[in-house]
DNA sequence: CTTGAAAAGAACTGCCT
DNA sequence: AGGCAGTTCTTTTCAAG
């Protein structure tokens, strides 16, 4: 099903992980192609679904939200709620970022955002614990953090 | 310092989230704009710096890493190690995607990728449990995953 | 903010090696 | 598969209402 990658092909992921707006052109000369060369490349990447739709990441710090949660979140292992329920209940919350279902310690992680600590006690309050069937939340405020290209290379 | 930004500006937020490669003009047509006024306002964003680098999501899973767990790692309270050393090692390890530090239960957070579960395994044991100062390892299994544009409706 | 237009540059296509 | 040349499209800038 994967098809199998060059040199080139990884040097390409690399690249756009780092900055997708890189043209073709530009990055043909970074990885040694010519521009149409690159730029087939690219096309052939996307087709196999293995370059996904380029995301923007919004500085929220810029926008006011300098406050940012990891939640682990328990489901009440007695109160049969639906795991559909809980998950349309929390995509509600405008400030949840990112859902996570995982299966270990916790049922749901969820990445909060908020414009400070007391704006995060709020949410937590009443938006948070308040969900349907939550039986247990732990939290960790995040202090920094670094996002790193994956195993291409 | 942040400047305010109003309905129309949230809305390109909102649109470019969603998808970076929107045009000027397309993205004018979807909030009610010329296109040099979208592109006006792109460009305001852009200098305000809350609009980040476009960055691309490859898909891991096609690329034959079907399998990502996120860690939460306690340092070991008695062994002095310091934290850029812990980060510098963590940085090392390709299948970390994240590196985050946390106040809480955790001091990092990581998420790690791996082909399966016995590569996970050999992930765990031959690179993060022997990651200098850790003291605890708990493990989440993603199942499955939603993002959301956040907190700028 | 809008329209219109012009210049620059990137995307995309076919053909050739 | 890669390179070249050409066509089409968007971006980017400017002038004027």
């Amino acid at each position: 099903m994967s098809l199998d990658l060059d040199a080139t092909d990884r040097a390409i992921l690399r690249a756009l992980s780092e900055d997708a707006t890189l043209k073709a052109s530009a990055l043909g000369r970074r990885v040694g192609l010519s521009q149409s060369a690159a730029w087939r490349r690219v096309r052939r990447l996307t087709e196999a679904g293995i370059l996904g739709p380029r995301r923007l990441d919004l500085d929220l710090e810029a926008l006011g939200f300098g406050v940012t949660v990891f939640l682990g979140v328990k489901l009440a292992a007695k109160g049969r709620v639906s795991l559909e329920d809980f998950e349309r209940a929390v995509s509600a919350i405008p400030e949840v970022q990112t859902v996570e279902h995982v299966l270990g310690l916790y049922d749901y992680r969820l990445r909060v955002v908020a414009r400070d600590l007391p704006d995060f006690e709020r949410v937590l309050r009443r938006r948070i614990m308040t969900l349907p069937g939550v039986g247990g939340v732990e939290a960790n405020v995040l202090l920094s953090e670094e996002r790193r290209p994956g195993p291409i290379g």
